[in-house]
DNA sequence: ATAATACGCAACAAAATAGTTGCATATCGC
DNA sequence: GCGATATGCAACTATTTTGTTGCGTATTAT
């Protein structure tokens, strides 16, 4: 069991990796399923291979995407599992608000 | 309507708020929809009361939070849309990527 | 075998971030 | 009015992030 400080440090940098224009693009190329290389997930952008090769590494380490080499190429994969997670640690968030919302207006039509 | 692009830069910088452990614990701090002063928002925190500002205002300029001048003192309060609206963001990537895989693998079966 | 493709590593530069300190201003309580 | 409290603004430093370029290595195709 991650202490709670450790689990908020993870949270948040896997927030920071979504947090970028670039990297969001690269996910949205991966949500088909199918893994891509390197060279493949260039194509379209404006960088160069080895800038988008880092924007993978900050992908692959908070877990949102793995690699696996198959010959001279390797392929990246999305992992969804720490965006389940994101998506409901912010479905928590909203929700406390909610009903903490609800406990104040009644407080207040008291 | 907002061009795809700029919708995804907007979507971007809000999870590039969201990438920062001390903010991540101010918008914690927030979520019991009382709005807090920028003091009593930094007890607790190791940082200075400008470091904590700052990190405010960018919440506040994704639009995650936002300030209310009462006299002296300047309270900040949580909106959640922009926080839904990326949960939505995130639910949508993990089902695409379960149809999507969903398809792979029926295509694998054939 | 050779050329083309796909990639990794390292060094570098520019820009953005995070944080502090110092100082000024406004407001509350007595 | 006066001290204490709450904040804003600006300058400055240090660190991190983003991106490039150059070079070397492995693998595929002809």
């Amino acid at each position: 069991m991650p202490s709670a400080a450790a689990a908020l440090r993870t949270r948040a940098s896997v927030f920071a990796a979504l947090g970028d224009e670039t990297r969001l693009g690269l996910l949205a190329k991966l949500t088909n399923g199918e893994p891509l290389s390197i060279s493949r997930l260039t194509e379209g952008t404006r960088l160069t291979r080895q800038a988008v090769t880092k924007h993978l590494r900050v992908l692959e380490d908070v877990g949102v995407v793995f690699s696996v080499k198959t010959g001279r190429e390797s392929r990246f994969a999305l992992d969804p599992r720490p965006i389940v997670n994101a998506q409901e640690y912010l479905e928590h968030v909203s929700r406390q608000w909610d009903t903490a919302l609800a406990r104040l207006k009644a407080l207040v039509e008291d």
